[in-house]
DNA sequence: ACATCTACTCCAATC
DNA sequence: GAGTAGATGT
């Protein structure tokens, strides 16, 4: 392993721009806020600045805390220390989420702020099951009342409340105090609704502590309490680290102060207001300027050089969010061309809107000679259900897909179930995991039965656990629906499990143990239509809790706590499990293989050479019920920004919702965008020439494909792909352009509809080889982002818009080329042979992309007249 | 207690 | 067009 030396630190400073250096140089002792466009190399000005802060000012690596909001932000950035001052210094650094990090003190301190050390996280469906049970008692009052009141609304109503720091008796106080205020003649169902959630919110605290329980806001909570009460909790603390700071919420932001205390204002932020998507779930961008305010001297550092997308890409991504006229202004350079303008198109139904995205990937491929992959695309959605259309059009042209995301590992069922096992091994109180856990495989003990269990676990002030082991052991009488003999294996797996952890059965072999005894296995086979893959999920549990187990060794870290604290294998193992969201393990060379299907927010942070952004309609994109338009505007910004390349956006005319049919209209965002920037979307759709296939290769930084490759794959595409003219479509499909004149694309002409001929072919039969997509999360490597340069020019004059339609024997993408950026074009269907070829290419100048430099003539348009293109 | 049917809802999703 | 809460039936 290569020490770092001073030669070493040189050269990672040597290659950081003007506004990184100083970031990373900054005084440690004055606050700073990076803000950080997308792109701009954040990760690395936040790793290289820990680097510097240990290396040059001699700060120990286990005195600086690094805080993360997901463990894949947490993960990368340890790997990216890593290479800059070795694993050794990497392991020493306080890094994580929030909310492991509060957990890694709650555990050695719990005694201070009251909980024991082998509290249970609990997670949603778990605390939602609580609040079920809570809910009940009001049912019948509600029900009077003509208001329908689920779980999940009360539970985000006090998850609301915790992520600001109000506690359940300061949330009725806060209640009562409104309530008095207004006239009380008035009757609100929010009244009914905010006392019932108060007493809920309560009795759910109450619940919590009696299971001997925290859940994610507690953590936090809890390590607010604990860091700013217990100075011996914090003073190891020289410097704070906060990445995605648009994201903290109140209490994560009072964490950050507390944490911090003893830096005497030694803390880095670095976030992006424009990238502000969460506050839907309580994120506060206002914590930036709240952070000024409570740290004298804060400096700012903008960071405005994006590595990752091409000019045109950076210039419609700026021109829709600077239509917030309340946003702080703020710019994009880039030393990358200007390449091919991102491409805007309308469509008569979502089924055409799909086809189009499914053979316009196949066309991309093969024009891109295989430079581009199916993993190099990804279609973004505003929300998961729009993705029915565009799976089985893909799946029609053999085009494999995965949904990133998807149900979470952890929020299986059958992990659930042995999770559950294990909790109540090492948190007897945990009443959540008892009340699962009793049933599996099932012993015909019913809701009556727990529920009487748990009343005389109140009575006696003795877990429901322990009043189960008395009436098995007969130190209790039975209660009613005879209890006694069914829990009988239950309380035998369990004291098995108890006595062979206390033995230091390591949490594999735990696991193996259990699946013996309750049989887990024949119990799927019976319970799960599924259970094949719910078994390998079981086995991948194995693996995982080994994994743990390995990694606890490596990353120990002392804390100046009581050496005996307990934090045993298996309660590692269990904290990983609940503080991991990680997905299904799917290997990178998988996810290479599939076009990635995604929503917008769970594309934040990751980056394609194509991004595809289908229905950008008004009532989705704004979505009809946000209570904050500005963010769904940064929401397409964020969307538009992970484009390195390529960029589409379409929406269309009619679109069935909840089984309705309903017209549509553009976006405002995109509509606003455009009139206001005339010119930074077109219609034609790439033809990628050599010198654009150039852009496209020195942005990723790949070789370009030889001529004959592209040929050869064009050739092929054309012989399974069909394209058809309207006036002899069958499927009665055609296309509809936009019109920036009308603003809303409803310009419906008969022009042209993709139709390939495999969908032709094995519509109906199974001849498919596309399986269908998997709805498991790929992992994703961070792609490679060279510098290259010279942007592409041209401004237009008022030239019509044309659309190709190619001869009908011959296979053609329609192209269209709008090219008139003030005034309106006319989109012509016609059998012109096709003009398009991509806005000249030249290079070597930084441009400067802010919307300043847009005047009405727009720039960086393709000029009248192009030569016939590569398809 | 469990199986089956019906009616209703339907945005995003970190830890 | 699917997932599920709730009601009903066995």
């Amino acid at each position: 392993m290569t020490l770092p030396n001073p030669q070493h630190l040189h050269s990672f400073l040597n290659s950081l721009n003007e506004a990184q250096h100083k970031a990373v140089l900054h005084e440690p002792a004055a606050p700073l806020q990076i803000l950080a466009g997308p792109g701009s190399g954040k990760t690395k000005v936040l790793t290289s600045r820990i680097a510097y802060l240990i290396l040059h000012h001699s700060i120990p690596a286990s005195s600086i805390c690094a805080v993360t909001f997901t463990n894949k932000a947490a993960t990368e950035m340890q790997e990216r220390l890593c290479k800059l001052i070795g694993k050794q210094r990497t392991s020493a650094v306080r890094m994580g989420t929030f909310h492991a990090l509060c957990a890694l003190f709650l555990r050695k301190f719990s005694k201070v702020v009251g909980i024991e050390g082998n509290f249970t996280v609990c997670d949603h469906d778990e605390s939602k099951k609580i609040i079920a049970g809570l809910l009940k008692p009001y049912k019948d009052f509600l029900a009077s009342k003509d208001i329908s009141l689920k779980d999940g609304t009360v539970l985000s109503y006090i998850s609301r409340a915790k992520a600001k720091g109000t506690t359940a008796k300061e949330f009725i106080a806060e209640h009562k105090k409104a309530n008095n205020d207004r006239r009380s003649s008035d009757f609100d169902p929010q009244d009914d609704i905010q006392r019932v959630v108060g007493n809920i919110y309560q009795d759910y605290e109450k619940a919590l502590r009696r299971s001997n329980s925290l859940d994610f806001d507690d953590l936090l909570l809890f390590g607010v309490k604990l860091f700013t009460e217990h100075p011996p909790a914090t003073s190891w603390c020289r410097h704070v680290l906060v990445d995605e700071f648009q994201d903290t919420n109140v209490t994560q932001y009072e964490l950050m102060r507390a944490i911090a205390a003893p830096t005497k204002g030694c803390v880095t932020v670095v976030g992006d207001p424009d990238q502000s998507i969460y506050g839907w779930r309580s994120a506060e961008v206002g914590n930036l300027a709240k952070m000024r305010k409570d740290f004298t001297g804060t400096e700012q550092i903008f960071l405005e050089e994006n590595y990752r997308s091409t000019g045109a890409i950076l210039k419609a991504s700026l021109a829709i969010v600077s239509q917030d006229k309340s946003r702080i202004p703020k710019t994009l350079l880039t030393s990358h061309p200007l390449g091919t303008i991102p491409v805007l198109r309308s469509f008569p139904s979502e089924q055409a809107e799909a086809n189009f995205i499914a053979v316009e990937i196949k066309r991309l491929v093969a024009s891109m000679g295989g430079v581009l992959r199916w993993g190099d695309f990804a279609i973004l959605l505003r929300f998961s259900a729009l993705s029915r259309a565009i799976e089985s059009a893909l799946q029609k042209e053999a085009i494999p897909s995965a949904v990133l995301g998807g149900h979470k590992f952890f929020e299986r069922q059958e992990i659930k179930d042995i999770l559950a096992y294990l909790q109540l091994v090492d948190n007897p109180s945990f009443v959540p995991a008892l009340t699962r856990a009793i049933n599996i495989p099932s012993r015909a003990i019913g809701e009556k039965s727990i529920e009487a269990l748990i009343a005389r676990a109140d009575k006696t002030k003795m877990s429901p656990l322990d009043v189960i082991e008395r009436i098995y052991d007969s130190h209790q009488p039975d209660i009613k629906p005879a209890v006694k003999h069914k829990v009988g294996p239950f309380v035998k797996t369990v004291r098995a499990l108890r006595k062979l952890a206390t033995e230091g059965t390591s949490p594999p072999d735990l696991i193996q143990r259990l699946l013996a005894l309750i049989q887990y296995e024949d119990h799927l086979k019976k319970t799960q239509p599924e259970w094949e893959s719910r078994w390998e999920n079981v086995q991948e549990l194995i693996t995982f809790a080994s994994e743990v187990e390995h990694d606890v060794n490596l990353v120990d870290v002392d804390t100046n706590a009581d050496p005996s604290s307990s934090d045993t294998p298996l309660r590692l193992f269990l904290q990983a499990s609940m503080l991991s969201s990680e997905g299904d393990n799917q290997s990178e060379e998988d996810s290479k293989e599939k076009v990635t299907i995604s929503t917008c927010h769970a594309a934040k942070g990751l980056e394609w050479p194509v991004v595809i952004i289908p229905a950008v309609e008004q009532g989705t994109f704004p979505f009809y019920r946000t209570d904050d338009v500005q963010e769904e505007r940064r929401l397409l910004y964020v969307a538009c920004t992970r484009a390195q390349t390529l960029l589409y956006l379409s929406h269309v005319s009619k679109r069935k919702v909840g089984g309705e049919t309903k017209t549509k209209e553009i976006s405002e965002f995109v509509a606003s965008a455009t009139k206001e920037h005339s010119g930074i979307f077109t219609l034609r759709t790439p033809q990628l020439p050599p010198p654009a296939r150039a852009v496209v290769t020195r942005v990723l930084g790949r070789p370009d494909a030889p001529e004959a490759e592209v040929l050869r794959r064009v050739a092929e595409f054309r012989k399974t792909t069909r394209y058809l003219d309207s006036a002899d479509d069958a499927v009665g499909q055609s296309e509809v352009l936009y019109h920036p004149a009308l603003g809303m694309g409803g310009n419906a002409r008969p022009t042209a509809t993709f139709v390939s001929s495999s969908s032709m072919t094995m519509a109906g039969a199974s001849s498919s080889n596309a399986k269908p997509p998997t709805r498991r999360t790929p992992k994703f490597g961070s792609l490679v982002r060279p510098a290259s340069l010279h942007p592409g020019s041209s401004s237009s004059s008022g030239a019509q818009g044309q659309i190709l339609a190619p001869s009908k024997q011959n296979v053609e993408t329609p192209v269209s080329t709008l090219t008139v950026p003030a005034k309106p074009f006319v989109a012509v269907q016609s059998g012109v042979p096709p003009p398009g070829v991509p806005p000249p290419v030249t290079g070597g100048v930084k441009r400067r992309l802010g919307m300043s430099g847009m005047g009405r003539g727009g720039m960086g348009f393709p000029n009248k007249k192009f030569k016939p293109p590569i398809l």
